[in-house]
DNA sequence: ACAAAAGTGTTCGTTCTACACCCATGC
DNA sequence: GCATGGGTGTAGAACGAACACTTTTGT
């Protein structure tokens, strides 16, 4: 199986940058470092990637191991290879960042890796480049959802419309007016009001909405400028 | 070297997505195969990453081979994973694409590579997924022309308004209104006018401009919805 | 004098932003 | 009855889209 003569052959690893959202804080889920290097030391989810896998099916078993979850929502960042990014040996290594909801974890929880979730905002240092790829994956995150609705991923399947704003002002670190926040966020016509209420925040309540799923795969590509009708373009 | 045991180590490459804009139509640049298999087919031009290299470096360094040109505008675009893409071999293949002047590429032309350049909308077959690889590339550049002055790594050091609007209108394969397209363009601020006329394409002749290139460095990114005042999160 | 492309302004509708009060409830 | 967070409306500014005529010059 090896014919192209004289190239050098190298690790091929995934790295999993895994989002979730408790309803007022941005996480995110690391695991302690089982073997040496860096034993013990925090460190993203991560594989290599397989003979016969591509690596988003190397990146989807990773998220499965430590998260017991399929069918998450993963996007591939970008490539890392730094020629001695990992000192045991030469690894390129390809980030993915998944975006969860963290409910849904918190019942499969495996122990096997001591994972831990971290507030985004005060995180412990992190092994090899893995706080190069936090950062570009919150940026790239910041930059996806000022354009697309894919926050609602890290929601449950019902959640209130504050939530929904605790979580983009999570994201943004700011605040936004609620009255201009709510108006847009409905004028999308991708949520649907239900009649239960969320009394868990405040005395009143609040109502909850489910993401409208059709209407939400539909329009997941929206919103620009620079260009006259840009939506049309974006495809 | 080899300490991570039991896994397996692949080969990896480069493939570069070389665009470029002739004044009229948008083109690629493609090599044609000198190695079976596919020998003599129409490909990407591509390398293997070496063993002290980035894959930045890597792609630098192919598009160097080809275009004799440094210092060109260059993005990583993805990694390409199927398992059987390269028949010969398994290979990881991350694509970048690249911005160039196409007229300063035309002096420095290797023969090495029996290099051409088509156009975009008019293309040969190529071999294992590099057509995949051009289709994505072509939808990301869209996407960020539309919200990113990116454009302007197509055109000479002059160029002219009409000039411009068809470099946009190419990509994006409309028409667009030349009043709206002049305002907007000139608004951002990026453009300084020249005394100086191209009469090539007209008996009136169109005034040429220049990138002013603090500003371009500086507002390289700009504009968008969905957030109130998205440009200042997305550094 | 005419053909061909460059250049420029206005109006209208939509969207964005800033801003303040009432509502429902549990204690 | 009051404290807490939820929910809603409006006015002014900025932006985006549609649209047509004049200018320059080579032949």
């Amino acid at each position: 199986m090896i014919k192209y003569i004289g190239q050098t052959r190298i690790l091929v690893a995934v790295d999993c940058i895994i989002f979730g959202f408790d309803g007022f804080d941005f996480k995110l889920l690391l695991i302690q470092r089982g073997f040496a290097p860096e034993k013990k030391k925090w460190s993203l989810m991560g594989g290599f990637i397989q003979p016969e896998e591509t690596l988003e099916v190397a990146a989807n078993r990773v998220l499965m191991q430590l998260t017991g979850l399929k069918d998450v929502y993963l996007e591939q960042l970008q490539s890392f290879s730094g020629p001695d990014r990992d000192p045991v040996e030469r690894t390129i290594a390809v980030a993915y960042f998944a975006l969860i909801d963290i409910h849904k974890y918190e019942k499969q929880i495996s122990h096997e890796y001591h994972a831990e979730w971290f507030l985004l905002k005060d995180m412990p240092q992190l092994i090899f480049d893995h706080q190069e790829m936090v950062e570009l994956a919150k940026k790239r995150l910041r930059y996806k959802a000022a354009l697309h609705p894919v926050l609602f991923e890290l929601l449950p399947d019902k959640f209130t419309i504050p939530q929904l704003q605790a979580l983009y002002e999570g994201l943004y670190e700011t605040e936004f007016d609620k009255r201009n926040f709510s108006r847009k966020i409905l004028s999308t016509g991708l949520l649907v009001k239900q009649n239960e209420k969320d009394k868990e925040g405040s005395r009143k309540g609040a109502f909850y909405y489910k993401l409208d799923k059709r209407k939400y795969s539909e329009n997941f590509q929206a919103f620009l400028k620079f260009i006259p009708n840009p939506d049309k373009f974006l495809v």
